[in-house]
RNA sequence: GCCCAGAUAACUCAGUUGGUAGAGCAGUGGACUGAAAAUCCACGUGUCGCUGGUUCGAUUCCGGCUCUGGGCA
């Protein structure tokens, strides 16, 4: 009995590490779309800050989940893998190959899971009730809440770790079960789909930087601060606010520091969350590393992974 | 030329009543289950400017020198 088989790439790598060439490469050599997992570029009227690929990037080549979110509404990992459930479906269904590209590791693994997470959305009066909670009693009153309830989820998350101690008890409070539970119980049902992970990575990480600078350098001339200076006019509560590369410039219009500080300020920021994404994918197992600084041009690395590609489907495909 | 203040981690500085030193920031590593570009954790050896002197012992006290601010001429 042959049972359906639907693998796909997955090009995985921190911000400014060439995901978008490499997907847009991949994807013309395999015949495919690219399916982004970005939680900030799904948002409309944002390109130039979270560096969408422009028209001229895509090569004709079909994008999806990128700029459709209006600017004020909140999303989360759920609702990517409801949309990203959606599209792979119909890409497979026109016999089109999807390839998975993003830099937000917690959607790419969630999707790889499948997890379940359909009942059990956020609560923000809950949420607002408990910060007020923790500041006016104090963090440690917060966690012994917790540990009430969930003695596991207590022991294992940080005392400062405000948000984490918050969504624990927020599923507590919601549901009546642990986190844990929950946890065990997203994972019910395997993905239908197959994964072949890409991790692009730099030998050398000072290259990358060098990259995160000029990309920031070139963000500045396609007009970041006109971006900027309107998402900073958007309500403060919506998500998008919390992407890198407009608070920065706060301190900037309000006069208190130079354009040159708030770039530097920007960089720097952007290497630490670099930094954090590398930190995620580096625990992802089974991931074929491709080395950005290792002297190979974009084409050889087209082709080094889709050579994989192949025989990965090869391999999995036989089982 | 004179007077004053500095010179300590890549950076900004603290400190040692004389027993070779520590914060912030940066950097590095890590965690991550419905906000994730968010949130959180761990990690601190550096000719204490150079050079003499005093001392068992000087980064610390004293002298000279160099450099950097500021002031006076």
């Amino acid at each position: 009995m042959s049972r359906a088989f639907y693998p796909y790439p997955i090009i995985a790598g921190p911000t400014a590490s060439g995901k978008t060439a490499l997907a847009v490469q991949l994807a013309k050599r395999l015949g495919g779309e690219v399916v982004s997992a970005d939680s900030m570029q799904i948002y409309a009227g944002v390109s130039v800050g979270t560096a969408r690929p422009t028209v001229q990037e895509m090569e004709g080549v079909v994008h999806h989940l990128q700029g459709f979110l209006p600017l004020q509404e909140k999303y989360s990992v759920a609702r990517y893998i409801e949309d990203a459930t959606a599209v792979f479906a119909a890409v497979f269904a026109r016999n089109s190959q999807p390839i998975l590209c993003g830099g937000t590791g917690l959607y790419i693994q969630s999707f790889m899971e499948n997890r379940q997470l359909f009942e059990q959305p956020a609560d923000p009066s809950l949420r607002q009730e408990l910060v007020a909670f923790a500041e006016k009693n104090g963090q440690e009153a917060l966690m012994e809440r917790l540990r009430q309830v969930d003695p596991a989820s207590a022991a294992r998350l940080h005392l400062n770790d405000r948000n984490r101690i918050i969504r624990a008890l927020e599923v507590f409070y919601t549901t009546g079960r642990t986190i844990g539970e929950q946890d065990r119980l997203s994972h019910s049902c395997p993905s239908p789909y197959t994964p072949c992970l890409f991790l692009l990575d730099f030998q050398d990480r000072q290259h990358l930087y060098d990259r995160i600078d000029r990309r920031v350098d070139c963000m500045l001339e396609n007009g970041l601060l006109e971006e900027a200076q309107r998402i900073l006019r958007t309500d403060r509560e919506a998500t998008v606010t919390q992407a890198i590369g407009y608070k920065e410039f706060d301190a900037y219009f309000s006069g208190e520091i130079s354009l040159e500080a708030a770039a530097a300020c920007l960089k720097q920021q952007t290497r630490r969350y670099a930094k954090r994404q590398l930190s995620w994918f580096h625990r992802m197992d089974g991931a074929y590393t491709l080395w950005m600084d290792g002297g190979d041009d974009l084409h050889t690395l087209t082709e080094k992974a889709a050579r994989h590609f192949d025989e990965f489907c090869e391999r999995r495909g036989n089982l």
